[in-house]
DNA sequence: CACTGTTGTTAATGCTCATTAACAATGTGG
DNA sequence: CCACATTGTTAATGAGCATTAACAACAGTG
């Protein structure tokens, strides 16, 4: 084969990931994909067993990504407010940097069978309960439930960028949306 | 016919709105929404002449909903301060009210027909531009694509409301994200 | 060089689904 | 009571599409 090798399975899941933003997962076809990709449609099922499971595999690792990359921004900074910064720099990073991913992330999980859904979402709840822990040492006061939707609010604000039409350069939009987010996680809780 | 009269029409579109909500615009059948009203699948097409002319409808109307009810808001607030409180308390209402319509109006633009995706993208537009106006009159200093990148985000803000489960009664989640949403804003412009 | 695993290709297969056809029931105005 | 417009119903029709089958090209290994 004149082009295959390791990297066909994740130029698939690049490709997927920008094609699902765009049009939604039961826009694509297979045979879209395997256009993507440089092949035909039924190619892909020699590197994932169906376009569900391929859409489970783009979500997984878009959720461990997320969670590990805040692990470490966490574990990196002992001061709760350190922290929170910390968190929201790494989320609007992932946000202008993969805006595809993003929009995937946060629609299609429907899509996703039911055993690979579990998993994902055990790994957003993670993610989430992350943000809560550092903000509960910052505002000992506030309601974990307050504090939760706060945060969901938070991450609508964050997640909308990508539908934003860039108006604004990479650096003033993410030094724009950090001040958003900051002030406005730290209103809600008091 | 036992149960027919002008109400059908307007029973199809609320059961749509919620259809789509719930599994997007290609997850739903024709023939779940007649199911959804009490009827076949094919009887729709005594009241729209396609699905996609169904959906535009659904959008047509949720963008007109929101224009008109900003522009009466507006109108009657001659302060730009009390102008964006009025329009903050009817997109949240709005959104709290109507969560199916919301997620809808968010993510089923792409798979409207063109000629009116054209109109609604009209509407949505000169929504936005009240709220920019509104802000431009309160904060002169601050560059409109600022301010319009500010607006996409809060919108995301307060249209993700409908994804965070109820947690808080909706009084709370109200004032809540009154608090969130007009601090945000009044942080990205100055 | 034969042997085998890997990755593709093209041609079924079968299902779902939007749309249309053909026909029925009802109710209304003459 | 009789057309006729309305609104339904069930049975095609035809397209799109995920998946599988059958077969080919190639790479590395003995």
């Amino acid at each position: 084969m004149r082009n295959s090798g390791a990297g066909r399975r994740e130029a698939i899941l690049r490709a997927a990931a920008e094609l699902f933003a765009e049009r939604g997962f039961r826009g694509v076809s297979i045979e879209d994909l395997g256009r993507a990709v440089g092949t035909t449609g039924p190619a892909l099922y020699r590197h994932f067993p169906s376009k569900e499971a391929l859409l489970a595999e783009v979500l997984l690792d878009i959720s461990e990504r997320l969670l590990h990359g805040g692990e470490d921004r966490v574990a990196a900074h002992p001061d709760p407010a350190d922290a929170l910064d910390a968190l929201l720099h790494g989320h609007i990073a992932f946000a202008l940097d993969e805006p595809a991913l993003i929009t995937v992330h946060d629609r299609e999980l429907g899509s996703v069978p039911p055993e690979p859904r579990h998993r994902i979402r055990r790994l957003q709840r993670a993610y989430v309960e992350q943000w809560v822990a550092v903000l509960a040492r910052l505002r000992p006061g506030t309601a974990e439930p307050v504090l939760r939707t706060a945060l969901h609010a938070v991450f609508g604000l964050l997640n909308s960028t990508p539908h934003s039409a860039g108006e604004l350069d990479r650096d003033r939009m993410a030094d724009l949306l950090f001040r958003m987010a900051r002030t406005a996680l730290l209103t809600a809780a008091e």
